[in-house]
DNA sequence: TCTCAACATGACCATCTGGTCATACCAAAA
DNA sequence: TTTTGGTATGACCAGATGGTCATGTTGAGA
């Protein structure tokens, strides 16, 4: 998408802001997309939460859609911040502890930023959120860089059964590691588990529970 | 929740239509409900595509969400049955084959009915929908007692290794397969095992290859 | 002190929403 | 023919939305 020179312009002025000031958009931003979707999210509703008047953001930002792409942009870099930060400090680990710890560093980060979390349940699952492949597709991307990292080390250090397809390796530790982590987020989307704002020791016994049989299968 | 006396003299109006009509009620609502999502939906688009005045969707609804509840229990009542028939229908086969089995009746309701499925991806993650844990209790209800009842054959039957946690068991089964129903309903949320829309033939070939994952394990 | 450009402001606009209601219609009964 | 009860209808309502714009405010350079 071609960004206008006013668009330019506006995003300028909204990064000469005071820090505060910023952050304080930035914040009512996240807290009403993630909470209200992006069609239900009100602008008028933000204004108020952040203290500004409402020309204000358009100067800030071209439209609706220009904000939902900032704040996603924002959130995204976070989160590759932290995976980057898990991969590279578990490099001699072993594959199982690997995913271990990496599937831990997330419930962390969901804890610390739910509303990011929040904002990408919505940017998955609403149908009518603009520019919702391409966010998507970035996100996937992502995830499939780290899990493949992990499995081809793995494959090196000859921790996996041979033969094993990595595609289908990677789309069940993709499907587990989200669920799971929607689980802890989202009430009544847990079978049986009991994750939902589980203690931190419930947790840890959960993810090792699911790791084992991952690793060792189900079959007698 | 109670029904007043109006709201069910409404409900019977409905129930009285030539059944022509009904069904273009129907499923205008639906598409409508799974297209847009709770809060998106328009009522007037509603009518206009089934052809019904505005004031006639109040005498036969109490109001939006009265259709929705409507049209979710009618969405829950085709899945209940296609689920009752499979598992009747693979009572004395063995408990991988009856996992092989499920799913590929996942992928053929899921075909055959696009919009009840988008309709549950737009209940699971939106926040704002009436009704939401209720509706998402009942779906986990049902779908914690078919895999349930699977697991407890088996394990009568010896064919799962002793020792394995019942609940993780389900919680993977769970997560595994809405996922994998998932990445065949919505483009971009597959990873690597290239779903979306696929072949029949390819869908098999998946289905076997992560049933062989859960069955055998990952390690060496 | 005056000027001018950047930024702040909130009343305002067209448009859409869910929901209402006076009116019209129509079959069957009287 | 008149009455009656259920149903069909769409103009209409208050309220909310994303977005605009004329008017203020501010602060640095002259």
């Amino acid at each position: 998408m071609v960004m206008l020179r006013a668009e330019e312009a506006a995003m300028s002025t909204f990064r000469q802001l005071p820090p505060d000031k910023q952050e304080r958009v930035l914040d009512a931003a996240l807290a009403e997309f993630a909470d209200q979707g992006y069609h239900a999210a009100s602008l008028n509703r933000l204004v108020a939460q952040a203290g500004i008047a409402k020309g204000s953001l358009y100067q800030y930002f071209p439209n609706k859609e220009g904000i939902f792409r900032h704040i996603f942009q924002f959130a995204l870099s976070r989160v590759q911040r932290r995976l980057t930060t898990v991969k590279e400090g578990t490099l001699e680990e072993g594959f199982f502890v690997r995913l271990e710890k990496s599937l831990l560093a997330g419930v962390g980060f969901l804890r610390e930023h739910p509303r990011i979390f929040s904002l990408y349940l919505k940017i998955q699952f609403d149908q009518n959120v603009p520019c919702r492949e391409e966010f998507l597709a970035a996100v996937r991307r992502h995830a499939a860089e780290y899990f493949g990292s992990l499995v081809r080390r793995a494959k090196a250090r000859g921790e996996l059964r041979p033969g094993v397809p990595e595609a289908a390796v990677l789309f069940l530790l993709d499907a587990l590691f989200d669920r799971f982590l929607q689980a802890v987020a989202v009430p009544s989307l847990d079978v049986t588990l009991g994750l939902y704002q589980a203690p931190e020791e419930v947790i840890r016994r959960r993810v090792r529970e699911l790791l084992q049989l991952l690793k060792e299968g189900l079959a007698a």
